[in-house]
DNA sequence: ATTGAAATGTTTTTAAA
DNA sequence: TTTAAAAACATTTCAAT
């Protein structure tokens, strides 16, 4: 159920379509060689499959005027099944948390975080982060430089 | 030149192309409660200001193989600019780093590595970042648990 | 400067070959 | 897989606010 078989056709949409997600039916059948009904059928099938999971437009923090991106990784007091959740459940309505994951390691959780500035930051941490939510140690580092931005996973070879 | 102007009516129109990057024009105007030529001028105008980016198909890692991502933090020998510019030079060509940002703190890097199993991940780290890039010390997390997966920036209230 | 309505050309989608 | 027709859609123009 996990893994799907993709051909040499699928790899070239889903190359596409990860860098140029409102290509055009007809556009996108024109560059894998396929004739419209065939491509759309395709495309259809990697979503109903679930390799496309869906569409989403690329939206740029700096013109938001979110100027400060940070990596947080946060240690909890206790690790029972209540505290994992109610940490789990905050982090979920916290918009400035973009992102969260649980690691291995001595930290328990990576948090990508999107904000204003340094002070709206602050108020993130304080208010939210070490107020209400069982936390035992946090370790803030800011994004200095995008090196490499996201532009899609990498794709096996055809 | 950063930040950008936006009513109401543009903060929907992202909130739904965060979420539905390929909603139809039609369908976006009647949400947002604009006629659809006004509505696609709008949404040109956030294209062309650089607010929207791109747009991108949401590919799931585990039905393409990648059933194993990770972060590593990586410190560089030296911070000189020929060091950076060719540790950049080597993130930017491994296609295993889906995402590199320069941190502030005591590590310099902190990678986002998307692989198939831990032998392909031994052979990053072996082969790629060990070898050919001048770093000093590396430190490996795994991801147990995605908690919160990205689903676009907070946009500011209307 | 931004909008809505109508007209036009394109794309998607269905159904049939 | 392709073709052809129908429906839905994007896009332009233009007049109005």
């Amino acid at each position: 159920m996990a893994t799907i078989d993709l051909d040499r056709t699928d790899l070239l949409l889903l190359a596409a379509l990860q860098h140029e997600g409102r290509l055009t039916n007809a556009e996108l059948a024109e560059r894998v060689h396929l004739s419209p009904s065939a491509c759309l059928r395709r495309v259809q099938r990697l979503e109903r499959d679930g390799v496309i999971a869906g569409y989403a437009a690329q939206v740029d923090p700096e013109r938001l005027g979110l100027g400060l991106q940070a990596f947080v990784r946060v240690q909890l007091v206790r690790h029972d099944a209540a505290s994992v959740a109610a940490f789990s459940g905050f982090v979920e309505q916290w918009e400035e948390v973009v992102a969260c994951h649980a690691l291995t390691g001595d930290m328990d959780y990576l948090l990508q975080v999107a904000v204003r500035d340094l002070e709206h930051f602050s108020r993130f941490l304080l208010d939210r982060l070490l107020n209400q939510a069982g936390v035992a140690d946090v370790n803030s580092s800011f994004v200095l430089r995008t090196v490499k931005a996201f532009r899609g996973l990498p794709l096996p070879r055809g």
